[in-house]
DNA sequence: ATTGGCACTCAATACGGGTGAGTGCTAGCG
DNA sequence: CGCTAGCACTCACCCGTATTGAGTGCCAAT
């Protein structure tokens, strides 16, 4: 069992290893905090931390670091939160104001919160999983080609563009709208797409290519709606702290440009309601990203839940960093309900 | 003056150099190729290749390295252009023929070349600004918005959101499409920005608030649809070739995360029609990109033309990589015309 | 013009002693 | 009983020195 100054000394080890990237000895714990007594107690708490897992010396007669079971009692208990400094929450504000598209808004506060945290961060764009198809929209663009428009009741929107083969007139397009929408308008995104199936068999032989044409690139609207997107800025933070991941980058980078691993971990984070969610380094499966912890918080946007987070090296200030993903996923949601 | 055999030299350096990363010597070069000379000979070659400061010597009594001048002389005469392999065919076809969206397809390409030549591959959208606003249109999508579609001339097509604060008639929402069709319909994109400055004046008192969003709007779709954007893909291949870039990574991630500073060099790209175009090293101002190169072939798409290549370390392999990215880009036009 | 020979340079590697930060253990102290 | 002082021990790190070897430049001989 580990005693109230046997935490305080871990909370010493996390603080100072993070701050100087060097296993931290009993000496210079007692140099920099003032516990009241000598570098021999502390070494008897060391050993017992040790015992516990909580920490580990890199080789035997060497400072201690913290392991990341030591970091998870760190996060969970142990870190003070700080609260957002003035220049902060003014830097958000200019920042992320600024913007009207909602895409636009989103990069941004990657981008924010990337240079905020200097670390990588990563923002979901929210799931349109449970959203239902509002309406669907034809334009004639010309060219033989039509532009379709999908507006969900969440009020995203997204086109694309179908190539016809032949000029379609108003009477046909105001056709292909109508029973479009019959099929679709209405439905949950996860449903459009096999009740589209039948969608060419009630128009007469000359339009069926293009209605089938049509119902194809529903489909794809549809599906590219479902899957999760991600932005992802800061990339090049990931040089700065190079030595945190023992100089082996390419499992990071590679995650990043995936996205897909992003998404997994993101959506496998235990995830206590308004709270920022932390994994740290071996505690998720994805053995490239051992030496990597990610840190999220959830935003809300007409009614959809996404998480905004960042990406960084287990040894990371999980104090300053927690406060700066609170403090953006909290004025992103306010910014989106408003 | 460089003799023939001084040029073969040459060749041989750049080959032995890219291949094994390290610096080339006499000895081994008539080792690798059959030159029917000896060492001595070769040295001699090399010190005037060094005096036309085409290669250099890392320190007194090492091997010889290409500068970027020497490198420029290879790319402009002495690399053979290899055909493409069949395999590297098929992969193109496979991977670029399943794409129907046409954002998405720039995407698979840059994917697909950086894959192809284990490099950072670079895809450039194509550029607006010749193009001509088609049409507008306008959906409502309830809840107090107004969806206002751009399409331009050659057939690409972007949509934004309008917060009306209200919500709008259909009878006002064709008025109001009518009339910004009035202003920007058939004018550049790049005017089209001056020309709304006065679009609100010809609205009743109660249309005007939602006509200046509408205005704002629509300039700032005009303004996305202007500034160019690019796909990028394959930085984890930056850490495999790290020690090229003296481990200093972080300009160059930067670079490909800021975008404007590759828009800017793909720009200055000397570019001789229909050729591959290559900037080596110090060749560009970038002074973060010392160490890189720039390699890049146009495509054609409805007209405008745009660019495709890679970014990566000035020792690269020049013939393989422009290989690849000729097949690529040509194969993208051929698509996109098809 | 080419080549073999030779002296020279210099990065890289290996060796070895010294230093110091840090540890675990134990005996003594309040 | 907890705390501390002291001590022997470990081991990464630094620094100077020696060795090696790949490679060069120059020159005289072919």
């Amino acid at each position: 069992m580990v005693s109230q100054r046997g935490l305080d000394v871990l909370r010493a080890i996390v603080q100072d290893y993070v701050e100087s990237r060097e296993p931290v000895g009993s000496k210079s714990i007692v140099d920099r905090h003032n516990f009241g007594v000598s570098p021999a107690t502390i070494r008897n708490e060391m050993a017992l931390l040790e015992e516990e897992n909580l920490i580990a010396a890199p080789h035997t007669s060497s400072g201690r670091v913290p392991t990341d079971k030591g970091y998870r009692l760190f996060v969970d208990h142990l870190a003070e939160t700080k609260s957002i400094s003035s220049a902060q929450r003014q830097a958000i504000e200019k920042f992320l104001d600024e913007s009207h598209d909602f895409d636009d808004l989103l990069r941004r506060t990657s981008r924010l919160l990337s240079q905020l945290t200097r670390q990588v961060a990563v923002v979901e764009f929210p799931s349109l999983g449970a959203a239902k198809v509002k309406r669907i929209e034809m334009v004639n663009v010309g060219n033989e080609r039509l532009l379709c428009v999908l507006i969900t009741d969440n009020g995203r929107v997204d086109q694309r563009l179908v190539e016809c083969g032949r000029d379609v007139d108003e009477a046909e397009l105001a056709e292909f709208t109508l029973r479009a929408n019959g099929f679709v308008s209405g439905r949950p995104l996860s449903e459009a797409q096999s009740a589209l199936t039948s969608f060419e068999r009630e128009f007469d032989p000359h339009s069926v290519p293009v209605a089938k044409a049509i119902a194809v690139v529903i489909s794809d609207l549809v599906a590219a709606n479902r899957t999760q997107k991600l932005a992802v800025s800061g990339a090049a933070n990931l040089v700065r702290t190079e030595e945190d991941f023992s100089g082996n980058l390419y499992p990071v980078l590679d995650a990043i440009e995936e996205q897909v691993v992003l998404l997994k971990l993101m959506s496998e984070l235990v995830h206590d309601s308004s709270e920022i969610a932390v994994s740290i380094g071996s505690e998720h499966e994805e053995t490239g990203l051992r030496a990597a912890s990610l840190m999220a918080g959830s935003y809300s946007s007409a009614g959809e839940n996404a998480m905004v987070g960042i990406l960084g090296p287990t040894r990371m200030d999980y104090s300053a960093n927690m406060t700066a993903v609170r403090a953006v996923s909290r004025y992103l949601s306010r910014l989106l309900n408003s």
